[in-house]
RNA sequence: GCCGCGGUGGUGGAAUGGUAGACACGAGGGCCUUAAGAGCCCUUGUCCGCAAGGGCGUGGGAGUUCGACUCUCCCCCGCGGCACCA
């Protein structure tokens, strides 16, 4: 299919090259023009491909989809910088890359601006949110225009807009329909300086993961997706796609599947049991006490008499504290004997039940069972509180003394002793024999736990999606709801769809556990969608991440079959928006199944890995949900990203690029003084691309000098030139060189290829000829897209008078030929005992015959080897020869 | 504590187990120029040496191999994820 550049095709070419041929393509405007003028090439270009749309596919008749993604930015704070463009750059590459392969490629660009971040940073600038997002919205279009990318601006998105947010809102009513929505009061991460709940996963180290406050733990009413129920599903679903190892295993943790059991264990004297979960039942023959979380309701019942007082006040204590507390605190271990004591069936142990805050009420059981000899935690427990300590493993140390010393406590691999019928046996085999037994017995019973929870999803702030609900009082105490476990409830119907988000005044958040909206009864009241008697909206917004979590459907929904938008200010402003459609825009679907069935999954996703257990969770979750509806709807596939790549992070001053540390860069001035292929060609030769590195401008004078040179040589091509058989050979080692970097991010070596062939060129003082000026335009076409096709027009021209072009980006990607990579001569290297101590050249037809190599060879290093016994030649063909003496 | 990734010149970085330092940046020297800038040419891991040449070199230590930046084990350092998760 793609060319095959040969001496032999070049001679055929010059035929073509009278100078008068004219192309629809407008090559002509920079005739004549010799210096390289950036700023002017670039936005001509920009605006050529714009208005003539040559990067918006057909997506209804395309033959080859590719469908190239990059993480959508949050257009919030001062624009976009330096960071952002390193990553949409790479991404970039790769997607012209394809088109030039042959696809057809849909690479969109869209906002996430709805949301915290971008309502948090209106807040800090003083503006309403949606004047913010105006702003934004223009200048991050402006400087994304700017970098070159070949986008799709036909079909642009922000999360803001209601015709994008009704379907985030039809997908939260999709979640309610199939039961996984659902609210309840649980005690939830609260953020004291967003004033909102945040999701599990918004919280590291105890700190909000936007702004670093310490999150405080507060009992609040809240919706929650239950993506536990897609725990194994998504889990397994890690098996079959490709994305980088760190990821996949950071998603496992998260999920964090363990296999257990759940014991039950009879309290003393009383009709009451306690149930503890355990992954390590193989030690129970050493269980010696138990212990709850202060917020157990046995810790405060079971307290006797005499002890009552101090269990009540320790509880209290505990539930004082903050997690951050609690867990900085745990270094010493705390706890109050209840006075109870509970059986141990394998020992007739009576094992005294404590209260201590180590642990956790919202894992397992909420109570633990203590094996000190084999458990950290539960040592130091024993050890501060005198509580016995038995050996029951042995492990690979043959320790089998009492246990005395933290270092001693045995938590690995080892083999049981001191356990009765599981003597001898090693922990694994162990555990699966108690575990029959004890289900066997009706003492427990195996246990699936994971440590993902659900997602908490609604946000007491403004600038979000309404969550769609309506509360009807009267429906709850006649007991009706659309769903029986949520008497009172109804989903907002589709047709009502969206909840728009009214413009208010008192928009900034309160902390009153409430968003502004509950302020404002015109937005709530409403009346029962069932009952018709008045009732109450839902006034919390939904979670950001519920934004980007299906944003790749929508970009090929915009346009119906394909058909592009019209950029109307009306469409734009939430406003006129109706229901029905606008043009030829529709507006009753949120995806067009048909169009995802053709595009999706999507060929290759690019963003950055902080995403790992965020975004790149939630997305695989909605698609999960989405493709297990029962509807026309149903998304064909569970994985939407089947292939990830995770690029690095570039950083500045050794940080990330934030507003707060100063060290944001843009990338405005470097584009005005250098051009935006300059900066591109200087970002991706860093490092390779999922390496990142710190950007410091002291390189870019470098490249930006290698762009001029390539300029100056360029326009000097020549078309009569004879090639030599060792420049056809270079081109070829390039063309494969080049094209298997790009396809495995490998920017920087690709760049480097590239300018050795240049240095091979011109250090030769050759002239370059019209063929290879053409492959080297469109190996650099994906790196320095406005500077190549510039070039291309004046280098190629266009072959056939009535071939419409489209330029060079659409020009097929050049074919390397095996033949021209084979050396006529290679160099060997002589070692003598693996030391390097001369080289010879040997012609390629020759360089099987060992016995020719080794005389040749001998020769060369004859001083090395004189009166020394040669013990071994090694010889590996047409690479080294080594001498063993 | 557990898991993952990384450690190579002054700097960013190259190297299917086979010539370590490609390609750049910076630095030094030279040409051109009235001058500056731009451009061009040469040198540039380190030590000894005028040179020829040689020694040493990929965080440290051992090992496998004819041969190790690359594979194995131990240790040190940096970065990232998880974490009183039972």
């Amino acid at each position: 299919m793609n060319k095959t550049y040969s001496a032999k095709a070049s001679r055929g070419k010059q035929d073509y090259n009278s100078g008068e041929i004219e192309s629809k393509w407008p090559f002509d405007s920079a005739q004549g023009k010799q210096t390289y003028n950036p700023t002017a090439i670039e936005s001509k270009w920009q605006a050529i491909w714009e208005k003539e749309k040559i990067f918006s596919p057909d997506l209804t008749n395309a033959q080859n989809p590719y469908y190239t993604l990059m993480m959508f930015p949050y257009p919030s704070a001062e624009g976009l910088h330096v960071g952002n463009m390193y990553a949409f750059t790479g991404a970039d590459i790769q997607g012209r890359y394809m088109r030039m392969k042959g696809k057809d490629v849909f690479e969109p660009i869209g906002l996430d601006g709805f949301g915290i971040h971008s309502e948090n940073y209106a807040i800090k600038v003083g503006r309403h949110p949606r004047e913010q997002a105006k702003i934004s919205q223009e200048n991050f279009y402006r400087q994304l225009r700017a970098t070159g990318n070949a986008y799709d601006w036909t079909r642009t998105l922000e999360t803001y807009d209601a015709d994008y947010y009704k379907w985030t809102q039809w997908i939260f009513v999709q979640m309610f329909k199939k039961g996984l929505a659902y609210r309840k009061k649980a005690q939830v991460n609260w953020c004291p300086s967003d004033l909102t709940v945040l999701a599990d996963e918004q919280v590291i180290d105890g700190k909000c993961e936007r702004d670093g406050s310490t999150v405080e733990k507060r009992d609040l009413e809240q919706w929650f997706f239950k993506i536990t129920e897609y725990a194994d599903e998504l889990l397994n679903g890690l098996n079959q796609i490709d994305w980088p190892e760190k990821i996949k295993i950071a998603q496992k943790q998260w999920i964090g599947k363990k296999i257990g059991i759940n014991i039950k264990y009879k309290v003393d004297d009383l009709e009451d049991t306690i149930e503890v979960f355990t992954t390590r039942p193989d030690t129970n023959f050493g269980a010696t006490f138990i212990a709850l979380a202060p917020e157990h309701p046995l810790a405060l019942k079971l307290a006797t008499a005499e002890s009552k007082k101090d269990v009540e006040r320790y509880i209290n204590v505990s539930k004082k504290k903050t997690d951050q507390e609690r867990k900085e605190d745990g270094k010493e271990k705390t706890g109050i004997f209840t006075g109870a004591y509970a059986i141990n069936d394998l020992t007739g142990y009576k094992m005294p039940i404590w209260v201590s805050d180590f642990v956790l009420m919202e894992f397992g059981t909420g109570a633990v069972v203590g094996v000190p000899g084999h458990d950290k935690r539960d040592f130091e427990f024993a050890k501060k509180f005198g509580l016995k300590i038995i050996r029951v493993v042995v492990g690979t140390d043959r320790d089998s003394s009492d246990i005395t010393k933290i270092e001693q406590v045995q938590e690995e691999e080892g083999r049981m002793v001191n356990s009765d019928f599981l003597n001898g046996m090693d922990i694994h085999e162990a555990t699966i024999k108690i575990m029959d037994y004890m289900e066997e017995k009706g003492h427990g019973k195996r246990k699936v736990t994971y440590h993902l929870r659900d997602w908490l999803i609604s946000r007491q702030r403004y600038w979000g999606p309404p969550i769609p609900m309506v509360y009807c009082s009267t429906c709850e105490k006649n007991g009706r709801g659309e769903r029986k476990d949520m008497p009172g409830w109804w989903t907002v119907s589709e047709d009502q769809l969206p909840v728009e988000l009214p413009d208010v005044k008192d928009w900034r958040p309160q902390g009153t556990g409430t968003s502004p909206l509950a302020n404002h009864p015109e937005f709530y009241e409403t009346t029962c969608p069932s009952c018709n008697s008045s009732a109450k909206r839902e006034t919390d917004v939904s979670d950001t991440f519920l934004d980007s979590s299906w944003y790749y459907l929508r970009y090929l929904s915009i346009g119906s079959g394909g058909k592009q938008k019209n950029i109307s200010k009306d469409i734009k402003s939430h406003q006129s928006l109706e229901i029905g459609s606008i043009g030829n825009w529709k507006f009753d679907e949120p995806y067009e199944i048909n169009m995802v069935r053709k595009w999706c999954p999507v060929a290759i996703y690019i963003g950055g890995s902080e995403h790992s257990v965020l975004h790149l969770l939630y997305v695989r979750f909605v698609a999960m949900v989405l493709h297990d509806l029962n509807s026309p709807l149903a998304l064909p596939f569970q994985e939407p990203f089947p292939r990830f790549y995770a690029h690095g992070l570039l950083i500045s001053e050794g940080a990330k690029m934030s507003k707060s540390r100063g060290n944001i860069i843009v990338p405005d001035d470097y584009i005005k003084k250098f051009g935006a292929d300059t900066l591109r060609l200087y970002l991706m030769f860093l490092g390779p691309f999922d390496h990142g590195g710190d950007f410091r401008d002291t390189g870019i004078e470098g490249m930006n000098r290698f762009v001029r040179r390539v300029w100056t040589l360029l326009t000097k091509t020549t078309d009569n030139l004879q090639l030599t058989t060792d420049r056809l050979r270079f081109m070829h080692k390039t063309i494969k060189a080049v094209s298997e970097d790009i396809e495995s991010f490998s920017y920087n070596t690709a760049i480097a290829r590239l300018m050795e062939w240049y240095n091979f060129i011109s250090n030769s003082k050759y002239q370059i000829s019209k063929m290879e000026a053409e492959v080297f335009l469109k190996l650099l076409a994906p790196f320095a897209p406005h500077l190549t096709e510039e070039l291309w027009g004046r280098v190629s021209r266009v072959s056939k008078v009535s071939e419409v072009s489209k330029g060079i980006h659409f020009e097929e990607w050049p074919e390397y030929d095996e033949k021209y990579l084979v050396e006529d001569q290679v160099t060997v290297v002589v070692q003598v005992n693996g030391k390097r101590r001369g080289e010879v050249t040997v012609d390629s037809s020759n360089i099987d015959k060992k016995q020719e190599v080794e005389a040749l060879a001998r020769k060369e290093i004859e001083k090395y080897v004189k009166g020394k016994l040669v013990k071994n030649i090694i010889y590996v063909p047409g690479r080294i020869i080594n001498f063993v003496i």
